[in-house]
DNA sequence: TTGTATGCGTTATCAC
DNA sequence: GTGATAACGCATACAA
C-alpha cells in the first residue's frame, strides 16, 4: 500500500492540513512543525499521488499527443521528430506528454475525447490534418486548448492557432529549381485527397509549371500515400506511361525515396537520366546516395513551437500569433543531376 | 465548464449512482431508466473524468516511459522505434503511454517517482540501463511494475524481467567476421562505461579474437559516447594512432557511420582500404553508401515485447519468461569489403 | 500556527 | 431498481 498524505499525517502527530501545508511550503507554518513532517516524509517515502492532485487542481500539467495509424511504421520520421521537439519542450516547462496510439480515424477521435474531455490533458496537439477535421470540430465546440501542426484545407477556415510548413511554396520551389535546370515533362507524386495541405502541395506544383509557361497535365499527376513503397510504385507508373518524363518531384522524401528504386529498376540512373525531389529533408535525405533534393520543413522546430504555443495557452497567454508558416527551404543535392543541355 | 455525472443525474431526473451504472452497462436498472440517462447524456456531451475514474480505480491504464537527455537528439532512432514498439502494443491492450523527457540523471530518476510513485501510470518501461542504476534499485524497493529494456551489468544481479539483445554475441559476430575475412588488426569503439552492456560488447570483442588466437590491445580500444561524432572521433584517433589497422567495429551504428566520415577523411575508402561494422541496424544503416554491416537488433520488437511484458505484469498475470535474450543477426554489408588477400 | 470541514468526479457499499 | 453515503488522496476556505 502506497504511503498517503494521511500516513505521513499520522505518524507526524499532526492534522492532514498542516502536513499537507508543511509540504507544500506554505509559510503559515511553524519551522520545527515544517522540518518535523518534512523528516518523517522523507522516512516514510511519501510521494503525493498525482491523480488526486490533478483532481483537486483541475490541471493535469500534461499535454496530448494521438498518433495515428499511419505513423506506425517504425520507418516514418515525421511523427517521431514532432514528438521530439513538443516532449523537448514539455520538459522545460514540466509537463508530460501523453501518447495515445489509435489504429483507426474514428479511434483517434475517441481518443481525443477521452483524454481531452476526460481531463487526462490540459490541451492537445493535432498533427496530420484533414479535410473537415472532426478533431478540430470537436475540440473548437467544446474549447478545449489545442494546436494544429499542419493547417486547414484552403477553402476551410483557419481560425485555430496553427503551425505549418507553407507547402505550396515548397513545392513550388523545387519545381522551379528542375524547370531552371531545363526539365519540361516533370511528374508529380501527389499525396492522399483526404489530407489538407494536398491542395497546397499540388497548387505549388501547377504554379511552378504556369510560372515558366508549361502546360498542366493531369496525367503526370500520380498519387501516393507518402510511405515509401506507394512512391516506388507511383513512379514506376509515371515512368511506364511517360517515358519523356525527366524528372519527378514527390509530395515527401519517403516517397521520393521509393520513386528512387523505381528509377533504378527501369534501368535509368537518379541524377543523370531522371531528377528527383522531395519534400520534408528527413535525416535520411542526405545520406542516401545519391543524396536527395528536399525541400526542408524543420519538423522538431515545428514540434517546439506548437508545445510552447500551447502551452501558453494552457496558462491563460495566448501567443500574439496564432497562426505560423514556416517558410521552407530547399535543399539541392545529387538527385538533381546537371541541368540539362539545350 | 465540463459536463459531470451529477449534471447527467440532474438533467434525467436519476441520482449520480444510478446514472454511474445506467451508463456503466450495470444490469440492475430499468431499460427505460437507461436509455433516459443515455440519451440525457449525450445530448449533454457528457465526457466522464478520467482522473477522478482512475483515482477512484487505482489504476491509470497508462504506461510511462522516461526519455533521457541522450536520447533528444532529432537523428536518434533508438528511443523513436522502441517508443513506436511499445505504443503500439500499448494501444492494443487500451494503455495510454505517458513520456517524460527529463535533461539530467537525476531528473531522470525524479520523473519515476513522479509517475510510478505518484501513481500517474500502473507500470514503467526502463531503458539504457547503466551501472547499479539507481531506477531499478527504486523500482524494485517499492514493488513497481517494470520491464527493462537492456538489462544489469555482468556483475549485477538481473532478477527483474527484461529484454535485450544478446550484446556480447553479437559483437562477436562482427569482429569474427572481419577475422573470418583475413582482418588481424581491428579496433573497436565501446560505449560509454556507465552504461550497462559496455561489458558484454567489449567482452564479444575480446572473445571473437581470442577464439582466433589474436592478442587483445588496449590501445585498439576507443570510447564514444554512442552519437555520431564521437564515432568520428574516435575512428580518427584510431586511424592516427594504429596505420596498419583495417577493421574498425563499432558498438552501435551511428558511431560506425560517424566512422565513415573519419576514414574518408583520412583518404581510405570504406569497404576498400577500411572494413567497418556497427550494431543495431537502424534503417539508415542499408541505406546509407556503402552500406553498412551491423548486427540487427530488432528494436521495434523488443518494444512490443517489453510492453506486451509490463502489461502482463500489471494485469496480475506475470508471463513465465521473465529474462528474454534475443539473438542479434549478423547483417553482411558493403562496408565488410571482400576478404582480404592472403 | 493548526485543525475542521468540504469538494474535486467517480465508483462501490449497502440500505430501502 | 434506486438512492444516500462513503471512499479514492489531495488541497483549500474557514474557524479556532
Amino acid at each position: 500500500m502506497p504511503v498517503t498524505l494521511k500516513d505521513v499525517a499520522a505518524a507526524a502527530g499532526y492534522s492532514v492540513t498542516t502536513t499537507s501545508r508543511a509540504l507544500g511550503g506554505y509559510d503559515d507554518v511553524n519551522e520545527q512543525t515544517r522540518e518535523r513532517i518534512i523528516t518523517v516524509a522523507r522516512e516514510l517515502g511519501y510521494q503525493p499521488n498525482m491523480l488526486a492532485r490533478q483532481l483537486q487542481a483541475q490541471r493535469a500539467e500534461t499535454i496530448g499527443l494521438v498518433i495515428p495509424q499511419a505513423a506506425h511504421q517504425p520507418d516514418d520520421d515525421f511523427f517521431s521528430l514532432l514528438m521530439k521537439g513538443i516532449s523537448y519542450v514539455a520538459s522545460q516547462h514540466q509537463f508530460d506528454l501523453l501518447i495515445s496510439s489509435q489504429l483507426t480515424p474514428q479511434d483517434e477521435l475517441r481518443a481525443y475525447q477521452r483524454i481531452a474531455g476526460g481531463r487526462r490533458v490540459d490541451g492537445v496537439i493535432v498533427a496530420r490534418t484533414m479535410h473537415d477535421d472532426p478533431r478540430i470540430a470537436y475540440l473548437q465546440r467544446n474549447n478545449y486548448p489545442f494546436v494544429v501542426s499542419g493547417r486547414s484545407a484552403p477553402d476551410e477556415p483557419d481560425d485555430f492557432p496553427f503551425v505549418d510548413a507553407d507547402s505550396e511554396s515548397g513545392i513550388r520551389q523545387v519545381v522551379a529549381h528542375f524547370i531552371d535546370y531545363g526539365h519540361e515533362h516533370i511528374g508529380f507524386i501527389s499525396s492522399p485527397p483526404e489530407l489538407a495541405y494536398t491542395p497546397y502541395r499540388l497548387a505549388g506544383y501547377q504554379h511552378a509549371l504556369a510560372d515558366a509557361d508549361l502546360p498542366y497535365r493531369e496525367d503526370y499527376v500520380a498519387h501516393g500515400d507518402m510511405q515509401q513503397e506507394s512512391g516506388q510504385k507511383a513512379a514506376a507508373d509515371l515512368l511506364a506511361r511517360h517515358p519523356q518524363m525527366t524528372a519527378i518531384v514527390a509530395s515527401n522524401d519517403a516517397m521520393a525515396i521509393g520513386a528512387m528504386a523505381a528509377v533504378q529498376a527501369a534501368g535509368k540512373q537518379v541524377g543523370v537520366d531522371m531528377a528527383l525531389g522531395g519534400f520534408d529533408d528527413i535525416p535520411l535525405a542526405r545520406h542516401i546516395t545519391p543524396d536527395l533534393t528536399t525541400v526542408r520543413q524543420p519538423i522538431y522546430r515545428i514540434g517546439e513551437l506548437v508545445a510552447e504555443m500551447l502551452i501558453q495557452i494552457i496558462n491563460g497567454e495566448p501567443p500574439e500569433q496564432t497562426g505560423i508558416l514556416l517558410e521552407p527551404k530547399l535543399i539541392i543535392r545529387a538527385s538533381s543531376g546537371q541541368p540539362l543541355a539545350i
